[in-house]
DNA sequence: GCCAGGTGGTACAGTCTTGAATTAGTTCCA
DNA sequence: TGGAACTAATTCAAGACTGTACCACCTGGC
């Protein structure tokens, strides 16, 4: 059988769809943004704006936005970055890296639900599969 | 080797992602916004407005802004259904047609120029595991 | 040191998105 | 037939998003 690339990517877009829906009541509990959900998740591994813009693929005056959200919330601080004054280092607050880890718990949860469909095989493959097509364009 | 929800959620996210973000060029080029591209491809399937807006997880109030635009760029066009007159049938132009086949085609084109980089099982592995995650919660 | 060209982050204004209210049509029951 | 309750689609105003312009700072060459 044929496996039609854009077949698989609308399934694909569905099921994201479905878990951040599925997902967006227990974020708003927690106080959070789906948006500035992907920030908060982002920001230890991409710890500057300009970072977070280029991983998350958003403007950069969209990061200043949910940077300036997630900060008033206590859940992030900027300092002066010693290196080049220019940047701001983002920090997460005791309260951030709660927020960020209950969130991605819930949402572990919810692809997990559907994960647990599949066999563990499955799972691995599932990865595999999804690091190679992510690898950049040779 | 455990596999973990939301680091496959994340990594699944991001392709689409790139996926996307390589091809909004090319659909830029065949007239089409990203959002309404969406509404374009599902119009066979989900002629009605209501339809459409459950079917894409997008409001009502965003799929009367994307067919308009859509019909004001003659891709489709409203007839009155002769079974409900408050339902608006759309129905795709020929340009329409032609619109939504050459950016699909675009589409399928990175995807697989992503997709031929994993074997045709892999593929066909894929996407019966995403079938079977997408199906609702029993 | 000074300048030119470049990058990091933000502000603002215009655009896009969408919840709530609205209008139109349907259904059903008395 | 009349009206209450419902659904389809739209409008509109408020809020979210982001392209552009901007300022601060960095770097390299002179």
């Amino acid at each position: 059988m044929a496996v039609d690339g854009a077949q698989l990517w609308t399934l694909n877009q569905r099921l994201l769809s479905v878990v951040m829906d599925a997902c967006s009541t227990e974020l708003g509990e927690i106080g959070l943004e789906t948006k500035e959900f992907f920030v908060l998740a982002e920001v230890a591994a991409s710890p500057y704006p300009a970072e977070l813009a280029a991983a998350l693929m958003i403007p950069k005056a969209s990061v200043t936005v949910y940077v300036r959200n997630l900060v008033a919330k206590g859940f992030m601080r900027r300092e002066i970055d010693d290196e080049d004054l220019r940047r701001h280092r983002l920090i997460l607050t005791d309260a951030g890296e709660a927020a960020r880890d209950r969130a991605l718990s819930a949402l572990a949860a919810e692809f997990d639900r559907r994960l647990a469909r599949i066999t563990p095989q499955d799972r691995t493959e599932l990865r595999r599969i999804l690091l190679e097509m992510l690898k950049s364009p040779q």
